[in-house]
DNA sequence: CCAGATTCCTACGAATTGTAACAAGGCCCG
DNA sequence: CGGGCCTTGTTACAATTCGTAGGAATCTGG
């Protein structure tokens, strides 16, 4: 497994080696870099020099109590502290959250559910940067964050939110049908039988937005008694 | 108890009453607001007007499948999810935490551990505000402390109280829906209902300080019957 | 080619939002 | 105290969005 430069940084603080070693071959078959440390000394020293991303301390350690060392690593470093401990009772898991621990997990374990949890913590990380946001499809390109259609001549038409929603529909499901039941419950909600016109409208005024020639669509495409195919080469960026 | 009108907004979503009855008075106990309901599309109706800051929401739904409704929230609303399910193996606990939980808690639950998870979790999300007072984006940089905006070339802006609020609150959340209702939450506090204007006219203001273009913004972008989405990169220091 | 069903599209109207103008209140300074 | 100036909510009206209605256009099966 390639390790990246720029992979989150695990740090392990148990005292028990196979411990240590389950979670260290588990967290970078995942892509993690990871430490490693059995006394909370040496974990200690090595903060001073590197920052990792999560922390995941025992909480018996040799020397130290395992609670001081997660309120101060809540305290001073922005990483994200992990409890993993045999001491199951809630009033533990309570005491230990509170003095500043993000998740505890209680042994036995299982390495994927701890690889599942480090990634919920990290995706809180980075909001903005990993959504995508931008799709071309035969030259246009379609920006959800900012509302806007780009022509091929670079030419903005702003789109309202509805539509909005209908375009993203078809962009993530490109040559594929779309039935109109299935559109309704994704976009509205409002499942109504004699509502079913809004969408309708909602279509044809994206149509018109992207210059469709109502005789010839190219681009979406009605499939009578079915639903619609947007058909078009959608890459997301 | 009493309820500030800025504590974190808590929404529940479970089919069984007895549970959101519990989870209901332990976090109210503990000093959240909170909102409950039985089914996924009360919940998701709601959730149009308003935005909790965390939401509890259980697997096995009558109407809609609990997944779903985590994985739309995930991706739409920048809110916590909570998964409390009675599904306790490791497969479910990871695709769950996958599809964009933040959290997953077993039932049966003891509820002061869900209030403390859930604290944990919001403890992660205000590191900003309590010291960074400037703000850096697109070309802007907003003083907090001096209420005044400074553009590219230097020129400083005063900002007042109320549209500083507004700005603060854009900030904080960038590229994310803001709710006009929790915009109003979080703000005024007294909020007549329907008829308060002055939001609009506070962002209104607030628009023309920073120079947009009313017929095509670029920072401050409404989402009709929805909210507000401030887009811009957003750094403070 | 016909009958019936389905879909498209234009126009209209209800709801929502933008903004200018006005008013109420606070503050500073003479 | 009184008069400007700033702040901010309120009101009124304009602009936008989007669902609805209803007739035109299109499709399908026979």
């Amino acid at each position: 497994m390639t390790q990246v430069a720029d992979a989150p940084l695990v740090s392990i603080l148990d005292d028990e080696p196979a411990i240590r070693t389950i979670l260290a071959s588990a967290l970078e078959d995942a892509g993690f870099r990871t430490m490693s440390f059995a006394r909370a000394t040496e974990f200690e020293a090595a903060l001073a020099k590197t920052s990792p991303d999560v922390c995941l301390v025992d909480l018996s350690l040799p020397d130290k109590d395992g609670l001081t060392v997660v309120h101060q690593l809540a305290l001073e470093q922005g990483a994200r502290v992990i409890i993993i401990s045999g001491r199951a009772e809630v009033r533990d898991r309570v005491t230990g959250l509170e003095l500043g621990a993000d998740d505890y997990i209680i042994k036995p374990f299982d390495p994927s559910e701890v690889v599942a949890r480090i990634r919920a913590h990290l995706r809180r990380d980075a909001p903005t940067e990993n959504k995508a946001d931008t799709a071309t499809f035969n030259g246009w390109v379609a920006h959800f964050d900012r509302y806007v259609l780009c022509n091929e001549a670079g030419i903005e038409t702003p789109f309202s939110h509805a539509e909005g929603e209908v375009l993203r529909l078809f962009l993530e499901r490109p040559k594929r049908l779309i039935s109109r039941q299935s559109m309704q419950e994704t976009l509205g909600g409002a499942a109504g039988e004699s509502f079913d016109r809004a969408m309708d409208v909602r279509i044809s005024r994206l149509r018109t937005k992207l210059n469709e020639d109502p005789k010839n669509p190219k681009l979406i495409k009605t499939i009578y008694g079915a639903g619609y195919i947007f058909l078009g080469d959608v890459q997301w960026s």
